[in-house]
This record gives C-alpha cells, structure tokens and sequence, in this order.
DNA sequence: TCCAGAAAAGTGACCGGTCACAATCCTGCC
DNA sequence: GGCAGGATTGTGACCGGTCACTTTTCTGGA
C-alpha cells in the first residue's frame, strides 16, 4: 500500500483556504450592494425578489464561490436534514444493500446520511454509538438484523426520531418503535413445501443467529413442515458468514438422513455447499441446499443456488420513509408501504430426493 | 414487508419532544447556579473548574438531559470533525472493506463519517453529489476504483480538504491530491509467475474496468509475461461482478488455448469459474483461475479460489488517515503508512498445466 | 397628481455553542 | 492584616445563517 501527500509547496495555499474567512451571505450582500436577508431569499429561492437583483446576487455568489454553511443553518433551522444508519458489519450482502436503499431514498429527499458501525455488542460500545450517532444527525435508522442492532434500538434516546429494519415484528423491542422488516416467513415456508415435493422427507434448516426467538423466517419453515407432517428437526446454529455455514454443512453432512438444507443466507448456503463437496455428499445429486436472500453471486456458484430473492434495498427505501414521516410528525401505522413480496427462485442446487443408495 | 409505525396516542409525545425547546448550556447553568461558560468548561473536560463546582454542573446535566448541540458547536468552532465518503456501489467487496476501515479509523478519532453514493458517472450527478458532500462535512474521502469515483475527485471543490482512494499512483488525476492505493503490482506479477511456473504457455487477464490505462495490475501482469518470455494476449475487459466475470469466461472458454486465467476481482473469477464450468472445461482440470481480493467466501467456492489477498480495511484506515493530516495542516509525503503488501494465498483453482488431449 | 396596497428590500434578534478577556475568589507569605 | 498572583468564574461578542417585522419602492386607479 502506498501513499501521496501534498508537496509542501502546497500548504500555504491550503492554510489560506482553510484559515482564510469563508465568505458568509454578508460578504456577499456587501459585494452585490443589497442586505443579507435579500441573498438568504436568493439562495432558498423562495420570496419575491427581483429579477434584477437575483441575478447581481447570484453573479456574486460566483464570483465570491460562495457556498452556504451548513452548520450554521442546521443551528437555525433547528434540523440538519439528515439521518445516520447504525449497523454492524456492513460487508454482508443484506446489511450493505439495506443501507444502500437508506442511502438512495435520503439523497432523493435531500437528505445527508451518516454510518456508524457497531463493532460489538458490549453494552457501552453501543450505548456510545448511538449517543454519537443520535447528537450528529436529526434521525436514526438502526439495521437491526442481529443482536447489536436491537441492542442499539434499545439504547436510542426516548423521544428521538428512529426507524429501523427488523428480522421480524414481534420480538423484545421493548418499544414500538416505527420499524419494517421484510415478511418472509410466506417465503420460507413456500421453499421449504419446494424441497417437501421434491420428494424430501424432511428439510433441515441452518439458522441465523436470531435476534427473537420467533424468526419470521424460522416459523415459515416450521408451520411448512408441520403441515405437511413431516419431522421437525432441530435447526442447526450458524453465524451470518460462509465460515459458519461451513462448519454447519460438516454436522449435517454426518448424518446420511439429511437430504434437503435450507439456509439463512446465501453465505452460509456456500459454506453448506462447500461442507457437502468435501464429505463427497454432491449437490443436487444427494443434497438439496437452498439458500435465502439471493445475493447476486449465488446465481454463479456451482451448482447455481436455488434461492429465496429478498428486496433489501426496497426494504432500506421503505425505512427512510419510515423516518422521513416521524421527522415530519405524520408518523402512523396506518401508511403501510407496497410490499414486495421475497419469491423463491429456482436454480440447481435442489432436486428430487434420491434414496440414498443402500451399501 | 411489513412497517409498523407510532400509534396515534404517541404523537403528541412525538411533538413535545420535537417541538420543545431543548435544553441548552444556558439552561443547564441557571439550574446548577453558574455561568454557561462553566457548563461549557465542565461539557469540555478541559478548563480549570472547582470539583464540587463540576459535580454540581454534571448533576444538572443529568437532570435535564442535556445534550450538546452538534450544530452550534461545528458552527462556532469552525469545523465539523466529520467526513463524507464518495463511493460508488458499497455492495461490492473492495468497497464496503474500504469503507469499513474509514469508518473504524474516523470513528477512533471522533469523527462522524457521512456516505454519499454515485449512482452514474454522469457529469452533472457527480458533480452535485460531490458539492453536496463537501459542503455537509469538513473532509471528503473518495473511493476512486473507477471511472465516476475518479471524476468525483477531480469535481472536488479547489482547496478542499479531501483523500482518495486509488487504482494506481500514475493516472488521469489532473492535481496531486494525497491518495493512496494497494501496490498490486508485485502481486500480480507473482500470481502470473506462480500460473506460469505451473506450466502454462501463457495466462490471460480478464480486467476490471481501468481507470488509468495502467493500472498496477495490469502491469504487474504484463511484466511477468513478459520477463518469462510468454506471450502477451490481449485483456479480456469486463466489469465489476459475476456477470461480467461470465461473460468473458465464456469467450475465453471458447479458445482452447485458453489454461490460464487472472482475474481482476474475485466475482469475476467467480462468473469465470462458472462459465467453464459450463463451457465442460473443468478447473483446475483443465483450466486454471486465480482471482484478486480474497473475497470471504472466495474460500469456499468450488473449487476454493487461489487470489491475491488485498487488505482493504487497511487501505480506508490510511485514507483517513491521510485526510486527517490534510485537515490538521500537516499533510506531507514523507510520512508513508506501514505498507502491507498484497500476497498470493493458493487454493484449488490454480493446478499444473495439463496439455490438452489431442482428439 | 396623489394615495392605497402590494412588492421588494432591510433591520434586529436569535439559534447554541466558543473564544478572548475581565472580574472575583482564594491562598500563602511578609 | 494586607497583598501578590494563581485558580475560578463571569461577560460580551461572534460563528453564519434564519425568522419576524419594519421600511422603502413600485404599481395602478381615483
């Protein structure tokens, strides 16, 4: 890794840039021969003021390279117009396609958005994130997928605008706070009926780590197989990465009356995959793995992962929403956004149960 | 999805807390009995106050749940202490572990980091995202990989206080911003080296999109094809992620001449992987892969993916810190980060060349 | 030609902190 | 007891915008 600085040559340009007075809406009245009032209604372009005018203001403003201060007009509007997304590692797939939809829908409505990331869930580590979080931005969105984040919904102070996106609706939320989350249980149950009628007697299923007890996603699976009587095995415990999905597929693979997997997420149907190859278990031919989120490599592995397709970024947008309506005060339950419904989509990983051959 | 907001009986809360006059120094001095400029001394830690006078002081703080305002104080101090990130799709690896090492070392130091993504290379895009960053934060770092983060850099208003993260040290910048980039140069080469050490004739390069027409890594490769006398084919171009990878596995697939492939990212080893898959060219079997970043799950594809492991989280942490000596007035280019650099780490994609069967 | 009323432009105060400097309170020592 | 000098604390102005309200300038109709 490498790195280039300034010549020092440059540096006394830059202390003047820096040290030098920024030009304020007075130098620029001054420069324009009007008041300041008359430059702040030229640059909100709001109030009557004259065309004339306008323009000697405006040929100002360039001149000076005037550019509002936006610290000084957060302090006077009492709002910054921005908002700061806690979350915790946001190299997974899920987490960083939710921000990006946060981040989309808050640049559309002007808004500036903040990250923070919560590297542990030690107590005053998050309690410390979102304090800081909370003072440098009007609103909070927390992703609250894993234990961190609903940690950090907690911590919010009461009475500051927050939205946040959830594993699931009911959960220990201590508040009711405004909050989307994305209904997959439909979802899971309609992947795990998939690998039933494939012939499957049952479908295992490599968990999350869940923040409630009653993942949306954990009950589809449930009632699917409930349903279909089929044995309701216990779920197997993972991490959110390959690594875990990994070690999962290795318990699994052991047992020989494990035909069908279905995944949390697309990394750990990989490391599942992965787990099966090397116990010379072939998927589709003796395990049928389907994973959930549908990231955009799944589509490439070998074989190709059957997956559920989940809308992230439709959900991000739809937490901004959220908060852009309890920053406005308009904020009720009753403004439900459209729901895209999470759709399986069927690749190669699974197939039709073939008994296993009897040695 | 599903949302759930603030049931109506909350509103009116809602509003006192918004709409109530939040407690300022002045408040918190006339209930501890002081001035504000204590208050202000106690909230800094800094000056001389009576002990007692603090803890009295710090009660009232408590009482009143006071807590600073992020807009006065970056108003009257003249600076922010925060930074926006200009990036282009933070869903891709190299990015997000980019931005993450920003974000770790930003928030170390007490910064506040903002986010702020090109959606399109479109001149008038970037330049608005690029004001709009610049004027809502007192430093910008620039993700600079491709095209639109490369002209985002040269949108950046004069004498801005900013940093970038970059391709290569040589390249289209027209000014000498202080940037900093992985030396891939060396690593390329030796993934190069070691596929050619394996008995390969040559080794084809699928390239990401440059920014620089000479970039490190194309370089690095060249060189090594060249020092070992082996031809030089031309780099196959493509784009960012698996699809890419894909489509110019499945023209390289189609030459039987093809052995050997680099790749400038690990998706788009992935899409190659897969497309030979596809195309019955089995690797390493047949053809051997090597990719670049040692993505997370690049370890568990099948087969486990030899690339270059790239430190991206180091590389953010330099960029902050490169930026931070900017805003601190002391930016040189004597003082050099550590340099971690890139290293080969061999898996199954890569084997010893097998000459093709003559039918 | 004059005046009402709208349009345009200007004034003062304030948002919630910080700085520079002044004022007051101690303490030890002559 | 009085005083020098450091330790504490208070005062006024200001950062760069915005709001509410006032003043000045236009406009058209009587």
């Amino acid at each position: 890794m490498s790195v280039t600085g300034h010549t020092s040559a440059d540096t006394p340009a830059d202390q003047a840039a820096k040290g030098g007075k920024s030009v304020s809406i007075r130098d620029v009245a001054a420069a324009a021969g009007v008041s300041y009032q008359t430059v702040s209604r030229v640059i909100n372009g709001n109030a009557s003021v004259k065309e004339a005018t306008r323009e000697r203001v405006q040929e100002a403003i360039r001149a000076l390279g005037f550019r509002p201060n936006a610290a000084a007009r957060a302090l006077a509007n009492r709002d910054t117009r921005s908002l700061t997304v806690v979350t915790s590692n946001t190299t997974l797939y899920g987490y960083a396609a939710t921000l990006q939809g946060v981040e989309e829908a808050a640049r559309a409505a002007g808004f500036t958005v903040g990250i923070s990331v919560l590297e542990s869930e030690a107590d005053e580590h998050v309690r410390a994130t979102v304090n800081r979080a909370a003072d440098s931005s009007s609103g909070l969105v927390v992703i609250a997928y894993d234990s961190a984040g609903v940690r950090a919904l907690d911590c919010v102070p009461d009475g500051h605008p927050v939205s946040a996106a959830v594993e699931a609706p009911a959960g220990p939320l201590s508040n009711s706070l405004p909050r989307a989350w994305i209904d997959d249980a439909e979802a899971a149950a309609e992947a795990t009926r998939y690998l039933l009628e494939l012939g499957h007697p049952t479908v295992h299923y490599v968990a999350l780590p869940s923040t409630t007890h009653a993942s949306r996603r954990t009950a589809g699976w449930r009632a699917a197989l409930e349903a279909a009587g089929a044995p309701v095995p216990e779920p197997v415990g993972a991490g959110w990465d390959a690594v875990a999905g990994y070690d999962a597929g290795r318990r699994l693979a052991q047992d020989p009356g494990v035909t069908a997997v279905l995944c949390g997420n697309d990394d750990l149907a990989l490391g599942v995959l992965r787990a099966m190859y090397e116990a010379g278990r072939p998927v589709p031919g003796q395990v049928s793995v389907v994973g959930f989120d549908n990231a955009p490599q799944s589509a490439f592995y070998t074989p190709a992962l059957t997956t559920v397709e989940m809308d992230f970024t439709d959900l991000g947008r739809a937490c901004f929403a959220l908060l852009h309506d309890v920053l406005a005060g308009t904020s009720t339950a009753a403004a439900l956004p459209p729901v895209p419904r999470p759709r399986l989509v069927v690749r190669e990983s699974a197939d039709v149960h073939h008994p296993a051959p009897t040695p």
